[in-house]
DNA sequence: ACAAACACGTGATGC
DNA sequence: TGCATCACGTGTTTG
C-alpha cells in the first residue's frame, strides 16, 4: 500500500510519463524539478517539468502529463497553457486519513489516501487565460475547479472525472483533488455585458427595511411561509415535474394538489419540509446579521444587501486605518519616554490576543467543519477578460496550515526584480521563518515552495498570509475589491494591528 | 526501465521506509522534503527528512545515515550534524546513459551510469534501502515510449482524451486518458455553472479572493457561467436546457431558438433567462463582497457565511471599540504632554468617517450563533532545539558544472541572519542566475541546492564560484550594505514599510 | 440516515 | 416597460 501510495505520490508515473514524453526525447530539453516534502503522513509533491532548452520549440507545444494509472491524480491543467515553457505543476498533498492517526504505523494509510491535490499549470495559457479570471471569487478561492474549469461548482467537476478517468470505484485518490489551481472558469458570461449594467449605486435611498419580518421574531417556523408555501408549491412542482426524474414524478403532479399529502415520498416530502424549515431559519439568521452590520455601519449609501456589505468593508477599511494611526501616534508619543518600544510590541505580540489570532488548529487533517484547513488558494486576478496585464499572469499564491505553527506556501508569479526579496520580506514581517524553500523558474515564471513556521508566538492566519504575499507578487496596479481590501489590511500593517489590539486587552 | 529508474530517482523506496519509518507511525513527525532536478537525462535528487515535530522528542535521538549500496556516495553528513533534528540527506545525481540518444542534446549522457551520490539515513535501522539501484538508465530521455501518447498529446490532449476515456485506455498508465476525462467533464461542469463558492478542498478554507468587484468599482462582471445542463438538472432542467442550449450554443440557437422567437412568452422565457443572468450576477457581487469582507477581518471562525458576517460584527465592534480606547489614551498623554499631532488623528478619524461610537446594535442576536469560540492556539512551545549549538561547522560548498554556462551549486552552512541573502548577492555578482534553488533547514544547518546560469557572456570557473560562496558563507559579518538594509527592513517589518511608500505617494 | 450549508432558478416587487 | 433586488423552495453536496 504505502508502496504504491507512495508510488503515485512521488508520481512515479508522471514521471515516466515525462521520461518517455517527446520533451524528454528531444534530449536534454527536458527539465524536470520537483520539490517532495512530507508532514505526517501526508505528502506534498510538486514538479516542474519544463524545457529548459528555450531554443528548443518544438517543446514548447505542451504536454499533458500524466498521472499513472492507479487513479489516480488528476492532471492538473492540460491545456493550452503550457505553451512556452511548458511547464507542470504537480501537487499532491496526500492525506491519510483516518483521523488522528493513531499512529504507529502504517496501518492507516489504507483507508485514506486520499490525494489531495493536483495542480498544474501553465504558463501561458493563452486559451485560459481568462478563464482565470475569477474563480476564484467564489470559491473562495478554492479550488474549484480549476482545473478544468472551472468554475464552479464546487464539487464535483473533481471527483467525477477522476472516476472517470479510473474506472471507477472509489478511488482512493480523490478528496483533496480539486485545488487545482486556477482558474476557473471564466466563463462565458460576460456574455451579459453588462456594460450597461453599471448603475450601481445610485443613491438611491433606503428602502424600508423590512426587516421585520424576519428581524427578531424568534422562531423559526415563521408564518410567512406558509403562505407562499402554496404558491410555491405551484412553481416547484412544475420544476420537478419536468424533471421527470423519479422523484418528481412521484406525486403525478398532475393536479395542483400538493404534494403534501404523500407521505411517502420522504425524500421528497418529509425532507423537503424540514430543508424548507432548515432553510428558512439560515436565511433569517443570515438576514438578521446583515442587519446587525448594517447597524454598525455609521454611513451606509443604500440598504441594498450589496451596498450594505460594500459599505461595511470600507467601513472596516476606515477603522482599521483609524486605528492604525491611533497607535502611531501613540506611539510616537511613548515613544518619548525612552526605551525600547520595540520591546513593547514584541511582548504584546506574545501577549495573548484577543481576537485576532486565529485559530485555526491545523490542518489539512481533520476535515471537521470547522474548516480551517487547507487554506487558501488564491490567485488574484480580476476578471476583465481583457485584462489589462498583457501577458504576464496573476500571480498564484496558496497557503496551507500544516499546523499550528507551520505553513506550506505556494507561490507561482512572473519574474520580477527583486520579487524574491520582497517575498521573503513579507513573510519575515509575517512573523514567518522559513524552514524549507524550493524556487523554480522557467522562462519569466517563478514558482516558490516553501515550508515557514511562525517564528515567535505571534498568531498569523493563513488567510492573511495569502493575502499579504499576493499583494507583493502582484503589482499594485490592478485592484479588485478584494485585492483592495486585502491592500488595505497590509497599509495598516498587519503587526500594527495585531499589537493594537493586543494593546486594547 | 524507466519506471525502475525513477521509482529509484525518486526514491520511492525511501520514501517507503520513510512511511513505515517510526517516525511516521509517530504520526506527523516525519517530514520529508526533497528536491529533485533533472538536466537532461541527468537527475539529482536531495531529500532531506527530519523530525518536524518538536515536541516528539522521542524522535529527537537520531539516526544514522547511511549510504545506499551502490556505491555510494557519501552521505552528506552522518556526522554529528543530524543530531538534533535528525537530518537526513539523500543525494542522486543520476547519469542515465544509455546511449545517446538522438537527441539534440544531450550533453552529458554520454557516460554511463554513473550512479553519483545517494544518501540515504535512516533513523532507525532498516533499510529498505538499498533496493534502490539504479538501473536508472537508460532513457535520457528519449522520445518515444510515449510516443502515442506523449507526442500527441501535446495537441490534442483534449480530443483525444475523450476517445480514451469512453474506451479505450491503452496506456497502461493513460495519463492521458484520465487527464482527458478530467477535462472534459470539468469543463462541462465547470463551466457551467459558476462557481460556486464552496469547494474548496473539502476542508475548507479561505475562500480566495477574488476579486473582482470591489467595493466600488464598477461592476463586475460576472461571468455566470453556464449551467450544466448535464447535472445541474435539479429543478428546472428544462429550463435550464433550455438556457443552456441557447447560450452555449448561442450560434446554433437556430433550432431551438427558443426564446427569442417567443416573445409571447416574455415573461416566461425571454424575462426568464434575463433575470436569470442578473439573478447569478447578483449572486456573485454578493459573494464576492462577502469574501471582501470576511478578508478584512482577522478572525473567522468558520467559512460559513453567517460566521463570516458574525465575525465580522464583532470585529467592527472590536475596532470601535479600540479606537475609542486609543483615543482616549491618546488624548490622556496629549494632555499631559499638549502635543499637537492628536489633532491630526482627530482631524484624520473624524474626517474618514464621523462615527466611531457606535451604537451597538443589538441586533443580531441570533440564538444560535455558535460559532466563535476562540480556539487556542498550540502553538506556545518553541523550544528550537538549534541555536546554541556551540560550534559551527565549516560550510560546505560543492560546484558542479552542468555545461559550459550551468552550475549545481551545493552550500551547506550554518544558518545565519541575511545569509541566504548574501549567498544570492555573492552568486549574482559572479554572474550567475539562480534558475532553481531548494532551501532546507532543520535546526541550524541550512542546506541550499542550486541551479545556476551564467547570465551574460561571462566568464565563470567552478572553482572561483566556489571559492567565493566559500568565503560568503563563512564570513559572515561582512555583509553588504544592501544585505544589512534587507535586514533592517525585516525587523522594522515590511508593511510597514509598505505603508511608509504609500503614505508618501 | 440526518443536518447544515449553498447555489440555483423563479416569481414577486419597486423603481 | 425594463431593471434590479429580494425571498423562497428546492436539489445537492458535505460531514
Amino acid at each position: 500500500m504505502v508502496a504504491q501510495c507512495m508510488e503515485a505520490i512521488c508520481g512515479v508515473g508522471i514521471v515516466k510519463g515525462i521520461m518517455n514524453h517527446p520533451y524528454n526525447s528531444l534530449g536534454g530539453g527536458a527539465n524536470l524539478v520537483a520539490a517532495v516534502y512530507s508532514h505526517g503522513a501526508f505528502v506534498l509533491v510538486y514538479t516542474v517539468f519544463s524545457a529548459t532548452d528555450h531554443k528548443r520549440s518544438a517543446c514548447d507545444s505542451h504536454v499533458p502529463v500524466c498521472t499513472n494509472g492507479r487513479g489516480g491524480v488528476p492532471p492538473l491543467r492540460a491545456e493550452g497553457g503550457c505553451r512556452e515553457g511548458f511547464e507542470l505543476l504537480q501537487e499532491q498533498p496526500l492525506r491519510i486519513d483516518g483521523g488522528g492517526f493513531p499512529a504507529v504505523t502504517a496501518p492507516k494509510m489504507t483507508e485514506g489516501l486520499h490525494t489531495a491535490e493536483f495542480m498544474v499549470s501553465q504558463c501561458t495559457s493563452n486559451s485560459y487565460e481568462r478563464s482565470i479570471d475569477m474563480p476564484m471569487a467564489e470559491n473562495g478561492g478554492y479550488p474549484s475547479g480549476g482545473g478544468g474549469g472551472g468554475g464552479g461548482d464546487d464539487s464535483q467537476p473533481w471527483l467525477a472525472p477522476q472516476l472517470l478517468a479510473a474506472g471507477a470505484q472509489a478511488l482512493p485518490w480523490d478528496l483533496y483533488a480539486s485545488q487545482s489551481n486556477l482558474f476557473d472558469r471564466t466563463m462565458d458570461d460576460d456574455i451579459l455585458h453588462d456594460g450597461s449594467t453599471r448603475t450601481f449605486f445610485h443613491s438611491g435611498n433606503p428602502p424600508p427595511p423590512q426587516s421585520e419580518s424576519m428581524v427578531d421574531d424568534g422562531i423559526p417556523e415563521d408564518a410567512p411561509a406558509y403562505h407562499n408555501f402554496g404558491e410555491m408549491a405551484g412553481h416547484c412542482r412544475e420544476s420537478l415535474k419536468m424533471e421527470g426524474s423519479a422523484r418528481t414524478e412521484s406525486g403525478s403532479e398532475g393536479s395542483d394538489d400538493d404534494e403534501e399529502h404523500r407521505p411517502a415520498r420522504r425524500s421528497g416530502k418529509q425532507h423537503c419540509s424540514k430543508n424548507l424549515f432548515a432553510e428558512r431559519k439560515r436565511r433569517k439568521k443570515l438576514n438578521d446579521r446583515l442587519f446587525a452590520l448594517r447597524a454598525l455601519v455609521p454611513k451606509i449609501t443604500k440598504m441594498d444587501r450589496a451596498s450594505i456589505l460594500g459599505d461595511a468593508i470600507e467601513y472596516v477599511m476606515d477603522l482599521q486605518k483609524q486605528v492604525k494611526d491611533l497607535q502611531d501616534e501613540l506611539e510616537e508619543t511613548n515613544q518619548a519616554d525612552g526605551g525600547g518600544h520595540d520591546k513593547q510590541i514584541g511582548s504584546s505580540l506574545h501577549s495573548s490576543n484577543s481576537q485576532m489570532d486565529v485559530p485555526i488548529p491545523n490542518g489539512w487533517m481533520d476535515h471537521d467543519d470547522s474548516g480551517n484547513n487547507p487554506r487558501t488558494i488564491a490567485a488574484a486576478d480580476d476578471n476583465k477578460p481583457s485584462s489589462d496585464k498583457g501577458q504576464q499572469m496573476e500571480p498564484q499564491v496558496e497557503v496551507r496550515q500544516l499546523e499550528a505553527n507551520e505553513f506550506f506556501l505556494k507561490v507561482l508569479c512572473e519574474h520580477k526584480q527583486g520579487g524574491f526579496t520582497r517575498l521573503m520580506e513579507a513573510i519575515s514581517s509575517l512573523g514567518l521563518e522559513v524552514t524549507n524553500a524550493s524556487v523554480t523558474s522557467y522562462g519569466s515564471l517563478v514558482l516558490n515552495v516553501l515550508r515557514v513556521e511562525r517564528r515567535d508566538d505571534e498568531v498569523v492566519e493563513a488567510d492573511r498570509v495569502r493575502d499579504s504575499l499576493l499583494e507583493v507578487t502582484r503589482h499594485p496596479q490592478g485592484r479588485s475589491e478584494l485585492a483592495r481590501a486585502v491592500e488595505h489590511q497590509q497599509q495598516l500593517g498587519f503587526h500594527h494591528h495585531l499589537r493594537c489590539l493586543h494593546r486594547q486587552a
